[in-house]
Formats: structure tokens, C-alpha cells, sequence
DNA sequence: CATGCCAAG
DNA sequence: CTTGTCATG
């Protein structure tokens, strides 16, 4: 039993062009109890009036983590309808705290959920190298983290964007994609490590040997209307989530049949519906 | 008499842009023969479809001087129901010529039409200077035109964007605005000069005494609601043009009520209506 | 093909 | 406040 029963995670692309297109709409009839934006692009004083309205009425708590380091550039958030216990921006890593890319809260019940914007990377650039340098160490973290949350009894999710796609059931052309960042082998043995180590993948769980559902589609070409996606929006959760998860979907048109990101909401429910 | 009977000028703020909003219909519904576009934006090649095809449909040649030096600025550009015997870029000002801010086409009948989109201004800086600079050589250019025409019988019309309001009539808060560029008691002399030397301002002819009509409106705050407006955007004609002009108006909302440009276009009747 | 930044108007 | 650019995704 959690004490949380519906997370959804989405990247909105910049929460400004996204509430004037439909995010408040899906924000306001969403029955999830915790929600990870990724990509909000906006400090705080940047929000839209109507986006903090949405909020208030619908009782949602707003923790957020914004670039300090690139004005108008990444940007984590958790909302939640319990006020959260504790807040903790970054994991502790000098390198990346300050980017906007992960932000962990810690709500009543026992529930920590953290809202992770992964690096974009070019494989053969230095971008590559960042994205896996941030591997790297917020593996370092998860590992760290789980075994806290074994220890204490604790759950654990950690839900956002993270720029890979597991295996070749999560993107639509993943023979062209192998040498492409998001699925080269190194990126996939790094994901894979982590379910090894007790991690779940909340939303595969629940959708084994089947291509996708995918979460991302290119805003070039005819990428949506074709379906072809990517599968890089993912809920990692401790065993004890895993258990009491009985479904996950992906919100391809999320609000009246309007796309307003090139990600959709992804969404897992724990214990019953209901 | 001159052989062109109806010519309007506009500053479009961006083909692009006002493309989708309503110039399209303002095109294809004008009476005009001549019309003279500025900030076009754009290039040839990057001009929107629909426009070329409005274009075509309604039978107008297109002639343009985009700015060479500055890409998706300046831009000035002639459509003209006949087709023009002779096409010139800038006026012979190296320091000029190639910014996209002056063409000129020959029409058959014996009329020249220059489309001019004159610097702007900012009192007390360089840009100032560049405006100045502008003003010296383009007047050159206007004098020695004048001279031609006179002694070869020709008509000319000057139409576009001159950043400049002539009079105390021709903006709305012009105690506000003596110190500020577009109002400069020397920019204003320089106008008055060109008048002098026989060029006629054709709207102000056809609506002496009268504050406006005004052709530019800020998008800032509610500039436009409120008619805080400027008239900066002027037809210039020798004698035989003045003497055949009937009328001339602004058109606030050009299509439909809806407005594609901070500008409005500005349009000019030579002879009898019909 | 979107986002927000920027310089420019 | 809007344009088109640009770097980024």
C-alpha cells in the first residue's frame, strides 16, 4: 500500500507556450495526485498568472527547480495535491544542481518523488559526454537512494524525461536509431543496470512485449500522425510501488484532442482504481 | 493626368507574419494600382506561398530590395498592376544600397515610384547619426529626381516609411515627444525642406489642419485602442501627382477589422473616382 | 517544427 | 508587444 495512488510525468516544452494550448485543461481534469513537469523553461516569477490559477483552484503544491545556470532552458517540477515534507533540488552532483534537471520531494505517507529532466546528448560530442557524465552520477544516486528506501521501508519514484529509450520495443525505427543518442548500447546497459538493481519500470510493467507506448514524437515531419515515437518517459519505482501498480498509459492527445507539447503524459496508478 | 490612379504604402512589419493575418485579403480586395511594402523581412525565396499566389491571382509584378546585410530586416518592395520598365536598388549610396531601405520602379506612362523604408532613429546615438547620414544623401537623391522630372515632364511619387512626423498635427502627444526621435526639430526641417523644394506631402494636402490621420500605432499598451498614433508614413509627388490628387485615407483596420501591421496602409487617389 | 532568448521596431 | 534570428530540443 503507497500513499499515493495516480503520478503522472510529462515534459511540457515550456510551461508558457503549454498553458496557453491545453496543459491548464489537462492540469484541471487530471485525477493524479502527483504530477513531474520536465522542460517548464520559466522561473518562478515567469509563470503564467492563469498556470498559478489553475493551481490554486485545484489544490495543487507546486516545488520547483529552475535553471539557475540558462535562462529559459530546462526546469523541473513536482506538483502535488499533499503539501510535501521536504524539498531537495539537484542530488548533490556540483556539476549539473544548478541546471534545472532533477528535484526530489519527499510527501506524507512515505512517498519520495523525483521529477528528472535527463541531458539531450550528440553521440561523438561533448554533449554526449555531459549526458553521460550525468549518467553516471545520478546512477551513483539512485543506487544510494534505493538502498535508503530498502533500509527505511520508504517508496520511491523517480519519473521525468530521460532521453533513452530502453530497448528496441521503445522506439518505432530503433535499427536506424543505434547510433543515435537516447539508444546506443552504452545508454541501454546503463538503464538495464538499474532495473538489475530493483528498480522498476512502472509503465513497461504494466505493458510487456509491446512496441511503446511511445511518450515523445518529433514536432518535425509527420512524426505524431505516423506514430513515430520514442518511449523516453519513464516512472521508476522501488519494489514496494511495483507491487501495488495496476496500470500505466500514455496520454497521446492529452486535452480534447490538442497536443500541446511534443511529449504526452505519461501515468501510472498504484492499488485499485477507484 | 498620370497614367497610375490609385497607390497605397504599407509597412508590413513581416510578409511572414502578415500573411496569415489579413494582408492576403487586404491584396486581393484593394483598388489599388501601386502599392509599396516595407520591412518585408524577407527574401525572395522565403516569401510565403500564399502571398506569391495572391500575387499571381490578382495580377501583380513584384519587384523587391531586401537587405543584403542584415538578414529578416528592412526590405522594401513595389507591386504594381503593370509591369515595370526599369527597376532600381537604393540610390547610389554605398552605405546604403544594400540594406533593403530603397527601390524604384519605372512604370509605364511616365511615373516613377520609389518604395522607402527611412532609418529609424534614437536621439543621442549612433543610430541617430545613421539617420541623419540617411536624410543628407536621400535628399540629394530626392533633389536631383525633382530636377529630372521637371525637365523631362515625368511624375514620381515617393511612398513608404520616413520615420518622421512632420508636424505638430501628426502625432498625438508632440509635447512629449520634441526630444525624441521622429519628432527632432531638424528632422522636421529637413521634411519641411523637401517640401519647399516642391515635393508635396499627398495626404496632408487632401486633410490640411487636422491631427492625423495618423499610420503607426505602438503595440505596446493600447496605442492603437486609444489612436496614440503617429503619421510617419507618407506619399511624396511632384507637382503634376498634387495637382491630380482627389483623395486620400487610412485605413485603421484594413481587413475585416482585423490589423496584420503595426502600421496601417496609407492610400493616395490621383484623378476621378471609378 | 516547436520552445524561449535576443535585438530591433 | 511584435517581428524574425538563433541555439536548443
Amino acid at each position: 500500500m503507497v500513499a499515493v495512488r495516480v503520478l503522472s510525468t510529462v515534459n511540457v516544452n515550456g510551461v508558457r507556450a503549454a498553458s496557453t494550448k491545453g496543459l491548464l485543461d489537462w492540469l484541471a481534469g487530471t485525477a493524479a495526485d502527483v504530477v513531474c513537469l520536465q522542460e517548464v523553461r520559466a522561473r518562478p516569477e515567469e509563470l503564467p498568472e492563469a498556470f498559478r490559477a489553475t493551481l490554486d483552484e485545484h489544490g495543487w503544491h507546486l516545488r520547483m527547480a529552475p535553471s539557475e545556470t540558462a535562462k529559459g532552458r530546462n526546469g523541473v517540477a513536482v506538483l502535488s495535491r499533499a503539501e510535501p515534507e521536504a524539498v531537495r533540488v539537484g542530488f548533490g552532483d556540483p556539476a549539473t544542481d544548478l541546471d534545472g534537471r532533477y528535484l526530489e520531494v519527499d510527501l506524507p505517507g512515505g512517498v519520495t518523488v523525483g521529477s528528472l529532466y535527463l541531458p539531450k546528448g550528440l553521440a561523438g560530442t561533448e554533449k554526449q559526454d555531459a549526458k553521460d557524465a550525468f549518467c553516471k552520477t545520478f546512477g551513483d544516486h539512485l543506487r544510494t537512494a534505493f538502498g535508503r528506501c530498502v533500509a527505511t521501508g520508504r517508496e520511491m519514484v523517480v519519473a521525468g524525461d530521460w532521453n533513452i529509450a530502453p530497448t528496441e520495443l521503445d522506439l518505432r525505427n530503433w535499427r536506424g536509431n543505434r547510433k543515435n543518442s537516447g539508444f546506443l548500447p552504452h545508454e541501454r546497459a546503463w538503464y538495464a543496470g538499474l532495473l538489475e538493481h530493483g528498480w522498476a519500470d512502472l509503465v513497461r510493467d504494466q505493458h510487456p512485449d509491446v512496441d511503446g507506448p511511445y511518450s515523445w514524437w518529433s514536432y518535425r515531419g509527420r512524426a505524431f500522425d505516423n506514430d513515430v515515437g520514442w518511449r523516453i518517459d519513464h516512472l521508476l519505482g522501488t519494489p514496494g510501488v511495483a507491487a501495488a501498480a495496476t496500470g500505466a498509459a500514455v496520454e497521446r492527445a492529452p486535452s480534447h484532442d490538442r497536443r500541446w507539447s511534443d511529449h504526452a503524459p505519461v501515468t501510472v496508478r498504484l492499488g485499485e482504481p477507484g
